[in-house]
DNA sequence: TAAGTTTATTGATCTAGGTCAATCATTCGC
DNA sequence: GCGAATGATTGACCTAGATCAATAAACTTA
């Protein structure tokens, strides 16, 4: 169920072929969710994975999951062709670094409320799926101001 | 004096040789400070860069600055060495990430004097540089706030 | 179905940081 | 040097969202 623990420093890359996982930091007995990651894309600590530090964050199932797992030396050997690894890592930070930069602005720039609307908006299958304290704790806000939000909009 | 307007398709890349940018949204009228890049930098909008789509920010040197552009075309001719780009771009999508992923989780996880403690420890020099209205700005808080924290401080 | 658990809602407070406005400090041009 | 900007500090308030506590729904499992 846990897929990458606090601390360790990540050596694989999981692709998701079914299911549901996130990633969460631990700030002080509190979990606050970095984000999330179903099918058919990737899941790593992949800041632990680049710099070869301890993970500082979880990763951990939501669903059932069925996951290929990569690992770094089984990457280095899946081809010799290293220009094309070249080129596939450089798609896969391509899609992190913008999915990174999206939520780092939502951030600095929009109120929780704002930013409740944005996810339903652009992710609202995922907003179905998942119980609402875990969307608070990903839109950095309590399980209560989610609820409050959700009233006011009714 | 800008670098990048808003609204334009960010079609270059510059190194910075000397000097101080910073990139910022605006946020209904304010400012708000995406990131700062001084010499031996890369400086863009690599979010428009990658995607093609118009920039929401702006770049906008803070000191007088000696930049070296390198254009979208530039680049795609620079070497018929296609590995040795895809290898290059990778290495600056890298560092990219890694910085944006430290500062979301800063702002997820830590109040704003410890994200100004933060700052001045990993980077005094920066801190001297630059007037504390950019700061704040960049700490995603009021310049009165950082005032505040400060004085806490001595 | 009832009992038990997990999640969500609601209300009453509290607090970090924002806002507005008034001084101070500093720099800069002249 | 003296004003005029520009930047920083301080104080009195305000507000978004947190916290705490109590219900109320919604699932479980038997």
């Amino acid at each position: 169920e846990v897929f990458i623990e606090e601390g360790e420093i990540c050596h694989k890359i999981g692709f998701i072929e079914k299911g549901l996982l996130m990633c969460v930091y631990n700030k002080d007995g509190d979990e606050v969710i970095d984000e999330f990651s179903y099918e058919n894309n990737f899941i790593a600590d992949y800041y632990s994975f680049l710099t070869h530090t301890p993970t500082t964050k979880e990763v951990r199932a939501i669903e059932e999951s069925l996951i290929h797992v990569v690992t770094r030396a089984g990457l280095e050997n899946l081809s010799s062709n290293h220009s094309f690894m070249d080129r596939l890592i450089r798609k896969i930070n391509e899609k992190l670094f913008l999915r990174t930069q999206l939520r780092l602005k939502s951030l600095m720039l929009d109120s929780a409320t704002k930013r409740y609307e944005s996810l339903v908006a652009d992710k609202p299958n995922l907003a179905q799926r998942i119980p609402q304290y875990l969307i608070a704790s990903y839109l950095n806000v309590k399980p209560e101001t989610v609820s409050r939000i959700r009233k006011k909009n009714a």
